[in-house]
DNA sequence: CCGGTCACCTGAGTGC
DNA sequence: TGCACTCAGGTGACCG
């Protein structure tokens, strides 16, 4: 569900809630939302002072220090996971959804619990020493934050790639943290076909579309990101989905040229949504 | 390397 | 009201 707007501001709601808390007692109902051993996890987390919250790329990184050691926990909310505060309780009495619970520290009652939950369980959180994270971090490749990259970077990077472009665009390891809406979103705004094969692009082009993606994702950010069904932070939801163009909507008129109707159509087996007169897949003569 | 399909899950919405 | 069906912001495995 969530993608880089989303994920960066549930990592900075985190940070501000709970970066200096000691993690007095951790509970897992639902073990496969744990990945690696269990008892391993529960060990390494319990006790431990969260220094940070960050993002990276899609996911959630919570640096830990233990005893002077320090550790990462790492999160990825897949399409439902979220993450929210509440009294500690034991599970029975959890919502249904939730599967994981750290009780902080020297936080009022009624808030002195993280849940993590999950409608759907495709997220995953796992605990990384230093020596593990790094080869965790190796073996997903990451390319580059979308709002960090420079834009002779990004066009070498599409330039290698010969397949479609929403496709490469969604690729994690060509940049990190774009998905669906956002890709859509930019590749709107830049007027480019999800077709194109992303080798083909011009520089011109790819820098047209590094501008636009990046204003997209930051316009977002400024307003939490974007709810379009079930995203919730820790403070609410976004707004940003009041201002996509083309995302879910479907048949109506396209907001650039009046015409269109934006178009749904099927890309990389993800849903795709385009005007066809502002996005045509070869240059109409003018 | 590339594209397509399925799988992992639950719930919301739609149409009959 | 019920049922069948489609769809959902992500990824990873597998196959041709």
């Amino acid at each position: 569900m969530p993608e880089l707007p989303e994920v960066q501001t549930i990592a900075s709601d985190l940070h501000e809630a709970v970066s200096g808390r000691v993690i007095e007692m951790a509970l897992v109902s639902l073990g496969k939302i744990v990945v690696g051993d269990l008892t391993r996890f529960a060990s390494l987390v319990t006790g431990s002072r969260i220094v940070a919250v960050k993002r990276l790329g899609k996911w959630l990184e919570f640096s830990l220090e233990t005893n002077g050691e320090p550790a990462t926990m790492l999160v990825h909310l897949k399409m439902t996971g979220q993450f929210h505060l509440n009294s500690w309780s034991s599970p029975v009495h959890w919502h249904p959804h939730d599967h994981a619970a750290f009780r902080l520290s020297g936080l009022p009652s009624e808030q002195n619990t993280l849940y993590y939950r999950d409608i759907r369980q495709f997220g995953s959180l796992r605990v990384l020493n230093a020596p593990e994270l790094s080869e965790f971090l190796t073996g997903l490749g990451l390319g580059p934050d979308p709002l960090l990259v420079n834009p002779s970077d990004f066009f070498k990077r599409l330039r290698r790639r010969k397949g479609r472009l929403k496709c490469v665009l969604l690729d994690q390891t060509t940049v990190s943290g774009l998905g669906n809406i956002y890709v859509d979103e930019g590749l709107f705004a830049a007027k480019l076909s999800p077709l194109r094969s992303a080798a083909t692009l011009t520089r011109t082009e790819t820098d047209r579309l590094l501008t636009e993606l990046k204003r997209i994702l930051m316009a977002s950010i400024v307003v939490r990101g974007s709810t379009t069904s079930n995203y919730q932070g820790l403070k609410g939801g976004g707004h940003y989905q009041k201002q996509l163009q083309v995302y879910g909507r479907t048949g109506a008129p396209c907001p650039v040229c009046a015409g269109g109707p934006i178009e749904r159509s099927v890309v990389s087996g993800r849903s795709t949504h385009t005007c066809p007169r502002c996005q045509p897949l070869s240059k109409v003569k003018s």
